[in-house]
DNA sequence: TTATAGACTTTGATTAATCAAAATTAAAAT
DNA sequence: ATTTTAATTTTGATTAATCAAAGTCTATAA
């Protein structure tokens, strides 16, 4: 019944609202993660509303209803899923399996997802390490720690890499940053805004504070 | 490059024309099979001749350019290659994969088609007996001949079924009338247009002459 | 030959999604 | 208390795909 851009929206929507923590999401992260122009988020937004799947505030924000969240929730669990399968079976990398997830997400009817969700056995996490949602909704909580928050010397696990950009996976991958994987911080240098990092036993390498707090982590 | 819309007509022509056995496709078949009104048809089918997919004369039909036989051949082998995956690997039923490949075998890109080739290895026919073209365009040429050519009490095998309506499926997977099972005509009745046949040693039963048409068989 | 039915084309309108650029507003800086 | 800036909204246009309904051909039947 939504269109793909409607899903898209609703998605994108519900993704800033759960990464960035907050109730209101601004017009502008909107326009931005979709590629519009601001004028454009406005007008579907305005749209969306009428439609009961979410409420705008004109110079705010808009914040998801239940049925707007159950769409976009419904979106990630399908992203997440075909991502899982396009490497679990068809051998696809990592890093390239995003727009293709994009695209099929849309595509794909609700007896072919559960089809694949049992054909896959139910998997709790996609290859990026981010939690599929059940069929129902629910949704893991992510680890809120990301390697800036964890202290010198100490040994992590890698839970999670929170972005998508094919560059900077392809990038994870080569540096082994992949979810599982046992990270160590072995200097923190604030006035360069660095830390060096080692992976398992692997060669040490630098990473810049926005890309370190893209690597969530537990333990 | 092309849209998916584009991608349904030039498809659904070339199926027409292959099916048809014809060279210039009339307007109303085109219509017809793409649900839409003839005045849209005609509008489309000018835009796609802009395009070079396709030769129009008005009031004749249309022919498709080599680039245009390319495009189609290209969806009839996404469609039977998802076909079959969905089949072979998901478990669902043969009669109601047709409207999901129809969505889906725009949205697969090419690197994932492959893989799925090679994942299914290969496959040379699809569920319902159809060839699925080659990657480069090639396809295997089918039976010309139905059931309804075919001698009272020889046995035939086969090959494939010409119809993708979930309903007609539906009742000849109930009755057999599957690719590879043998089947063999009891009773010609012209006068009232049903042939009467048996498959393999399952009970005997009638199919109207336009049904009968639709079962391809050799041997 | 003329009439007519059926196939096809034209015309004018609509819808969803988009952009560019001008206008507005709220918050921050002076 | 102004001014400036940055974010957002408005306006007006555009594009692809569609429909309904009116108009036009052409082949066959009278």
């Amino acid at each position: 019944m939504p269109s793909r851009t409607v899903e898209n929206y609703l998605k994108s929507i519900l993704m800033i609202s759960i990464n960035k923590n907050c109730v209101e999401v601004p017009m502008g992260m909107i326009a931005e993660s979709l590629k519009v122009t601001p004028g454009t988020a406005t007008s579907m937004v305005k749209n969306l509303q009428k439609e009961k799947w979410l409420n705008y505030k004109a110079r705010k924000g808009v914040t998801l209803t239940g049925s707007g969240k159950k769409i976009g929730m419904r979106m990630i669990r399908r992203h997440r899923l075909i991502e899982t399968f396009l490497v679990e079976t068809l051998g696809l990398d990592w890093s390239e399996i995003h727009e293709e997830a994009e695209e099929l997400e849309h595509s794909i009817s609700d007896k072919v997802l559960e089809k694949l969700d049992v054909f896959l056995g139910n998997p709790q996490f996609d290859p990026h390490g981010h939690p599929i949602p059940s069929k129902s909704g629910v949704i893991r909580r992510l680890s809120q720690k990301s390697l800036l928050d964890c202290k010198v010397g100490k040994k992590m696990k890698i839970e999670s890499i929170l972005d998508q950009r094919t560059e900077f996976l392809n990038f994870a991958k080569n540096k082994s940053l992949m979810p599982g994987n046992i990270i160590k911080i072995l200097k923190y240098q604030k006035i360069a805004d660095t830390v060096e990092v080692q992976v398992e036993k692997k060669p040490k390498f630098s990473l810049g504070f926005n890309s370190a707090d893209k690597i969530m982590v537990s333990g």
